[in-house]
DNA sequence: AATTTTTATGCACACGATTGCGGTTACGTT
DNA sequence: AACGTAACCGCAATCGTGTGCATAAAAATT
């Protein structure tokens, strides 16, 4: 039996006085007698009250609570993001309620629907990689519902966005393993619909050509699941069907730049003087892989934290949407390890 | 300006009856002709009427909203639980609220209050490492607040409990150590206040003892940050300061083997076949180090989608507290890898 | 035709907190 | 003594939904 919560009523009906008066007394308002208010006080304090935030939900049409529609939550940077998210969430007053869509499209409205019940004040969202069609986002938006994306972002009007600049960050990687020798440098591409995938590979490109190094499609594979096995399987392939062998891999992901690693380690190849690797997003196992992984780091914690404070701003109509620049682009940083830097002795 | 919702009173509006009908035609009530049923239902759709999930909750006293207290997010095993506890809970029709403590006490006592003025249905907790005076939760029991803790669990009284089996575990693993032809086998364990470090513990000195080797204090060193940094250290102190060195390391958690296995390489001695190292918990990137680590696999994945069924069991009184087993031990694994099996021919 | 039964709907209140408006004191001023 | 004016507080409505009870209309029974 869950004991029943003292309300105001509760604190009105012992002091004999109206409820209204307690309300007013508990939030200073003025024109309550200092007597009564600290009678209410100390009466709160010994009934152990807690404000019902349902009622205040009501009565407001506000919750306090946003909405965090993530891919999936056992992954390195989306966690980071979560992290950055309920810090600022908490330390702003607002509850965070999350949901992860598995990558599907069905649980992504679902969650929405739900949210939308719960008159969630507003949303911050990373779609799924089912999702082509974003009528069920730019409805909310008509609707007046703040959205912040972050990572995977629809290009939709008035959709503000948080991102990383994945084009510097590819290009950053390309240059580095180009000044460092390598020549015949595989990009293991993300999926082609998510734009974070196709500007990693446009840095990648335009890299290549600045610096005077032909493009070659077939060293540009699109890894569809970016999992280490896939990796490692289309990594093994490469370098025994290609011919002069590949010398470095870009990966577009962590995790696949660790399959490429291996596969080049059980291929005989020494890393890094035989074949250079670069990953991206900076995931935690980067230091503790043998040869340690370069990788440009995404800053997921200050994603989250930065969506969050957007997001707020916009419900607290502390910022305008109208005026608002729709997209921050936050940077990216090569950090260099020793899987990507030739040994002068070699 | 966010567009209002329609309720049921829009409805009701709309085609002239009252709201009470339009609510009791929306849920099949008997006593309804089929016709305003149907003429309902139409307009609910015609009008994107949504229920009012707040207003449900005030009426009901309840929210279908859990709360979820970990200590952090970016962590491979509470990530796992997590995503266990979102199934589970979505598949029920459960929102799932959620907020990490950072490991301090004060953080975890205000969550609380947060929730409960969010009129949470209940609560699953795996509690801060600051935590060592459990009043504020056997408080909660008291009112009646459903409870269910997991990993890190609390001895106090009618406290549900979900935890693997470390005991086993960490017995196992030793064993398997002992049985590799490893003597001076090191354990670095977690702070000791924590029942689960505690429970290793006592895992690996049963396995000493049961197979003949002594247990020697000197090789059971606390790791109380648990940071692979902090393994690497005390590693690297232990092998130089040890006669004769250590020849294996049984670790409370893989970042910390991770510590150990860098801090062995560094120190030019060869894995497995100078040093063979355990870790718990088997996170992702076990597989993926140089050796491969062979760790105790915990189903965090398991653990959070039990601990949730058993919440919203309890929640719905489809199991009575009063009967019901206090604790549920989940099966831990073994899982043999590189890091521990000596190649035949050293 | 009168009565009972069934069917279909509305009224009114509850959940807990907030707030505009109006009412009751007490005190000071002339 | 009469009035004005603060200071303090209560009434009642509101947010959206659910539900016991009453009620009206229609159908069935006598």
């Amino acid at each position: 039996m869950k004991l029943e919560q003292s309300t105001i009523k509760d604190i009105a009906r012992e002091l004999n006085v109206s409820s209204s008066t307690v309300s007013r007394a508990l939030k200073d308002y003025p024109g309550i007698s200092e007597n009564t208010k600290k009678k209410v006080k100390e009466m709160a304090e010994k009934l152990n009250y807690r404000p019902n935030a349902i009622a205040l939900s009501l009565r407001k049409s506000r919750s306090f609570t946003i909405g965090v529609i993530i891919p999936e939550v056992v992954h390195f940077f989306f966690s980071t993001v979560i992290s950055g998210i309920e810090e600022v969430a908490f330390a702003r007053g607002y509850n965070v309620i999350l949901t992860q869509t598995n990558e599907k499209l069905e649980r992504e409205k679902s969650s929405i629907d739900t949210m939308l019940s719960n008159q969630i004040d507003g949303f911050l969202v990373s779609y799924s990689k089912e999702t082509t069609d974003f009528t069920h986002f730019s409805r909310l938006l008509d609707q007046g519902y703040p959205i912040v994306f972050f990572d995977r972002v629809p290009e939709i009007p008035g959709a503000i966005h948080v991102i990383v600049d994945d084009y510097s960050g590819a290009y950053a990687a390309t240059k580095h393993l180009i000044f460092q020798g390598y020549t015949r440098i595989v990009h293991l591409a993300g999926p082609s619909n998510l734009k974070i995938s196709q500007e990693r590979t446009r840095g990648y490109k335009d890299a290549l050509r600045e610096f005077g190094v032909d493009f070659l499609p077939e060293l540009l594979v699109e890894c569809t699941q970016g999992s280490d096995e896939e990796a490692k399987l289309i990594t093994s392939q490469l370098l025994t069907s290609l011919s002069p062998r590949p010398d470095a891999f870009f990966a577009n992901n962590d995790l696949a730049a660790v399959g490429a690693l291996m596969a080049c380690k059980s291929a005989g190849y020494a890393i890094p003087n035989d074949i250079g690797i670069v990953g991206f997003s900076n995931w935690q196992f980067c230091t503790i892989v043998d040869p340690s992984l370069s990788s440009v780091s995404q800053p997921g914690f200050q994603i989250g934290a930065t969506a969050t404070e957007i997001l707020l701003d916009l419900i607290e109509k502390k910022i305008d949407i109208e005026t608002f620049q729709p997209s921050v682009v936050l940077e990216t940083e090569l950090l260099v390890r020793k899987s990507s830097v030739r040994n002068e002795k070699a």
